[in-house]
DNA sequence: ATTTATTACTTGTGTTTCGCAAGCAAAAAT
DNA sequence: ATTTTTGCTTGCGAAACACAAGTAATAAAT
């Protein structure tokens, strides 16, 4: 699927590719929440369809924002993962959750607000920071689970 | 028109409200290129439709992210401007931009890469501080043209 | 070994969002 | 008085999204 880019405006072309209700809350749900399988984002709280999931998964693997691949142990399910592109987007994520914490309280009172949002709140790079690093450890021990040399793409 | 949250995340819910194809390229087009008339909109690059611009400067009005009005010595003329909710949405379209310049210019060659950009890439704080002031002193001036007491929001 | 359950999807059918073209009323310019 | 500009609305087709059901491959349970 090509992508359409509407004009040479930089943010108006990020949103050419991530302006729309899913793509970030499904890398959100990667970086944030653990998510890996297919499976786990059909139990997310967010309650995407799974055609649309499929669908999202297939475009963000296009754009080269996720890897998709199997483990050479496990042969039902598919690991999702994001690449070092997707881990960019970090700050965007971040923004946006500085942005509802700020705003969106008042109209959405039962917006979490855990140790979590605090540390967003009082030290955002800290923040930025933590999760990243999780993410890439997450990624390394689930790669270390046996020889990753066996996986493949199909 | 109410709004739906699809949970409690504060990523989620701030895309919610700002995740689809125009939200944030409309308060981009305020913010940084100086449109401020529904005329300047439909003759922006991007080439919005129409009714999809009424709808979506509605939907900012509802959100308390733009504010409608008229000056008295121009009945013609509708005048949308920035509330400072909407100015804290500069750091996410910031990110955007800083993203787009990294990542996307290998698939979008003709993205504009002016010194604004050079600016964004080399002090994203700075650049933040400049657009928002040239803002302000933008909406301070045409707030002046006229006594503004006079204005309406029909 | 056979049945059952899990995982990762696809397919079909609405509904909502978006895009294109045209039209229309009020204000302003000619 | 007529034309143009501005700020919209309306109608219709296309695309994105939502809901429900079904399927094939693997794995677990009996």
């Amino acid at each position: 699927m090509e992508t359409k880019y509407r004009c040479n405006c930089p943010f108006t072309s990020a949103l050419d590719v991530l302006g729309d209700k899913w793509m970030l809350v499904i890398i959100k749900q990667m970086l944030i929440e653990d998510k890996e399988t297919f499976k786990d984002f059909t139990e997310s709280d967010e309650a995407i369809a799974t055609n649309i999931l499929s669908s999202k998964l297939k475009q963000l693997e296009e754009f080269g924002l996720i890897t998709k691949s199997k483990l050479p142990n496990n042969k039902k399910s598919v690991y999702y993962h994001l690449t070092d592109k997707a881990l960019d987007l970090t700050p965007i994520i971040l923004e946006l959750g500085i942005w509802s914490d700020k705003h969106l309280r008042e109209v959405h009172p039962t917006i979490v607000n855990d140790e979590g949002m605090q540390l967003l709140r009082t030290d955002k790079a800290e923040f930025g920071r933590v999760i990243e690093e999780k993410y890439r450890e997450k990624l390394a021990t689930t790669m270390a689970i046996s020889n990753w040399g066996d996986s493949d793409k199909s």
